[in-house]
DNA sequence: GATGCGCTTTAAATGC
DNA sequence: GCATTTAAAGCGCATC
């Protein structure tokens, strides 16, 4: 019978360990992504678009149209509310 | 003398549009390689390890030896206090 | 002389407890008025509200009403590029 | 009988504004206690505490001894296999 | 396992 | 230009 604490890679330490380096070398790829938006975004900034609105279509580009429409009434029809 | 605004891709509409879809793009591999680190977390916990532990190791080894001994000592100092 | 360290509540010790207590007050404090918040909400929407638009009411509500038009106005130009 | 959209503060508008209204109260009693906080932690820190380790030390006394035992035992634990 | 909520950290804006 | 204050993103927890 295999034991399975000390079987080739299934031993424990061994597991931790990747486990660990796989979850850091995922992070640091993540945070290389995420530099690189920061630029884009510094850049679109820099030629004259503002940054939240950028934001705010990323954000509507996930509804489909429908979604949009209807959120869109809800808030106008709340807004009313309050002159 | 270049049209500024209509030259080439410096149009501005193209302009915004390829910084939205640029940014469109890295959230995309951002989202796939947070789901990649989840994986692996999940597996880890199947394995049987602590994830909770496991995100701590991560902190900790961006420490240096000294920094996290500094911390772990001013920790424990505070703590005594608390009998 | 008084000795900083030592002079009542300037004790250290006492110190240190005394500014973690004063935290932890707060800390229950505030969980005690989000529960509230989180009440008030959870009634909206058994009312029939939205409680997502609800709190898009909430942070337009704290615009003046031109910066809310010009932030409307830049995202509906940006909108029109794609579309 | 008692018409449901229209009797006293059933009134839907009423209900929304009333809503909105005790959220915003809410949120501002909230952002008091959270700046009182603020204050707290940097007199503390004016003091010559160190921020963040009062943070760990108030996250640490949600937990039983026990707990914060077990939790020590373990990171220390997966610590030791990285040497 | 998916959604929402609060916390933490980081980024952006503003005042000095 | 720097530092403080405010907003947003990401992360982790808890709940269903």
């Amino acid at each position: 019978m295999i034991d399975p604490v000390k079987n080739g890679n299934n031993f424990a330490p061994e597991r931790l360990k990747s486990f660990v380096e796989r979850v850091e070398r995922l992070n640091e790829e993540i945070k290389g992504l995420q530099d690189d938006r920061k630029e884009v975004l510094a850049e679109a900034k820099a030629t004259g678009f503002d940054v939240k609105t950028i934001r705010k279509v990323i954000q509507r580009r996930k509804m489909d149209a429908n979604e949009r429409a209807e959120a869109d009434a809800l808030l106008d029809m709340y807004e009313r509310i309050f002159g």
